[in-house]
DNA sequence: GGGTCGATTAGC
DNA sequence: CTAATCGACCCT
């Protein structure tokens, strides 16, 4: 069972709220691989001074403006990898990050997953991927038990604070109590009162 | 062709 | 606190 195309054609922040608690799966030469999202980042458009499409349309973000339900994955820092599901209509540049998972299945017991760079590593998320179909058996999203209301968990996304104002949007939601969500890197000193 | 920077992580 | 490490992007 597969998320269909329209479980990605709505707006990112609908998305990223319905991907909690969602499989990740991926199967390739043989090996399986599953996660469940735990945690995720909405990035809701090309005003969104956050999202990559601000820049414009670019061969990077190109994807970004396609279709509804396809991988969008691209190399940060020159070594690690972030991996999100591009949504809502085609020509709106949006996608949410995965930014965490709980290992399920296929995975080394001291595999983490925390973080969208670990996560990408553990399962083997590279460029490769970048523009996927996520109606791909290779790679595709599948139902999971839906998380309920109580348990969802919202603040701003992690990095983002070139992003002035919208750096503040409680855009990063995460499923309360989880273990396998990302510590955010110890903030810096601000300036004092 | 060259310089800057990043939706991160690990290590000192 | 900072190095690592490289593709994208924005110059000249």
């Amino acid at each position: 069972m597969r998320l269909p195309v329209s479980f990605y054609a709505r707006p990112a922040l609908t998305v990223a709220r319905e991907l909690l608690g969602t499989h990740l799966i991926l199967e390739e030469g043989g090996w399986r691989r599953v996660g469940r999202i735990v945690e995720t980042e909405a990035y809701v458009g090309e005003h969104d001074l956050a999202c990559h499409a601000a820049k414009g349309r670019t061969p990077r973000t190109e994807v970004l403006f396609g279709p509804p339900g396809r991988a969008y994955v691209y190399l940060i820092y020159g070594m690690y990898h972030c991996f999100n599901v591009v949504t809502d209509v085609e020509g709106v540049a949006s996608a949410v990050l995965v930014r965490a998972v709980e290992p399920v299945e296929g995975l080394p017991e001291e595999a983490r997953t925390d973080g969208p760079g670990r996560l990408c590593r553990a399962l083997g998320l590279t460029l490769a991927h970048n523009r996927w179909d996520l109606q791909d058996p290779a790679l595709h999203l599948a139902p999971g038990e839906p998380v309920p209301e109580a348990q969802v968990e919202r603040g701003p996304r992690i990095g983002v604070d070139y992003a002035g104002a919208w750096a503040l949007e409680p855009y990063r939601l995460w499923v309360r109590g989880s273990q396998h969500v990302s510590r955010p890197p110890s903030r810096r000193r601000r300036e004092r009162p």
